[in-house]
DNA sequence: GTGGTCTAGACCACC
DNA sequence: GTGGTCTAGACCACT
């Protein structure tokens, strides 16, 4: 489901918590759904409970999953995320993109990436 | 012509480095044209000159900027810039656009910025 | 007349009590109203009865409403509120105003948004 | 500079959260005044460095407050403070005033309160 | 000395 | 069983 790389400069959690978030991204997990228990999901990876912890507090903070104590934690609908991250996505495409017209990238090009994207799930 | 933000988490040679990149791509530095000295801007900024110096080296080896010893810095033509950047550029795109399909924005939503980042320089 | 949100944090008794509390306050319970009985509420949200009843009880306590043994719940006249809940809501009512004047909300602004909830009920 | 309450309810680290955002709100704490470090604060109130380090990086979160690493932690401008805060106030606002107007307080004495707020920092 | 991350292990409340 | 909180102690990178 997800893979580590201890040699990445970002920490775990960053790296759980981004790994998870394009789950979400991809419909790889549908909304509503339960996701893995931070014990089994601690478990899988082998690493501490904790820092799976902290990985679903940050994404539970952006909107992207729901925690019920008792019953686990579950993806969001769409609707819930921070309206505040979307605008840090818009800037941060336009500085991408901006970047890759000036190296030459042609401007249809990348609408034919984003056309790709709506088909096929992205990576 | 550069702003510096203590607060910030990135340090401040990333900052002087994406601040140069970004002059660069958007036009106010126009290709071929001569940099500040490494004093002249360390100066500028009330900066260390080795944070400069760090900057202009992690510029030349993405290519965005070549050095004439004795005589300054470059900026470089595009068509000299790593290859490598510019597939970790298309990475990021493919991960920014599919996140913002996935929180409701329209592809061509998407490819109207895109079109307006051509005519009138980003940002 | 109420909705529940399973993904709160908050109890589902909670959101019934705060629920109820709010169609008072904006007078969509009237004064000396007789509410639903705790089977029939029960059975209109599709949630145990008990939790209904822990509903109800906690809104006696507070002076919102009051029971009669064989007749039903309704809602108390507003003067019957125990007057620490009053005291707790003036507190809330400090901070949250001292905050958002920090923010850079004028207090004009707020005593406008004060003066519109007298005429048409809030929310 | 704060008190803790280990009968209440709320953790630990939100007591520390919530004291140190009224601590700034009210003044009590300036603009870009340097907070103490995460172990002399956590010696002072005799609590784990972890709860203190949790406390900050909510606040930071929020944008109460900026940590440059190896600096320390610094107050930040009311201007970077998540604008989703605001709203969120402006709601509890609402609520509150609705429901003290219901219980018989006068629009005019809430007004007073805020303008008192104004005057000498609340609480 | 600072903040930041991670581990190990414990306890709680709720279901 | 679940998520949530707290502690103790360790290591790292940066200043």
């Amino acid at each position: 489901m997800l893979s580590l790389d201890y040699r990445d400069a970002r920490p775990i959690y960053e790296q759980v918590r981004d790994g998870l978030r394009r789950l979400m991204v991809t419909g790889a997990l549908a909304q509503g759904e339960k996701l893995p228990s931070v014990r089994a999901m601690a478990s899988t990876l082998a690493i501490n409970p904790n820092t799976i912890q902290r990985a679903y507090e940050a994404l539970e903070a952006e909107g992207y999953l729901y925690s019920v104590p008792g019953k686990g934690s579950f993806v969001s609908e769409n609707t819930g995320v921070d309206r505040g991250r979307q605008e840090r996505l818009l800037h941060t495409f336009d500085q991408t993109a901006a970047e890759l017209l000036y190296l030459g990238v042609a401007g249809d090009a990348l609408c034919a990436r984003i056309a790709n994207l709506k088909g096929g799930a992205a990576q």
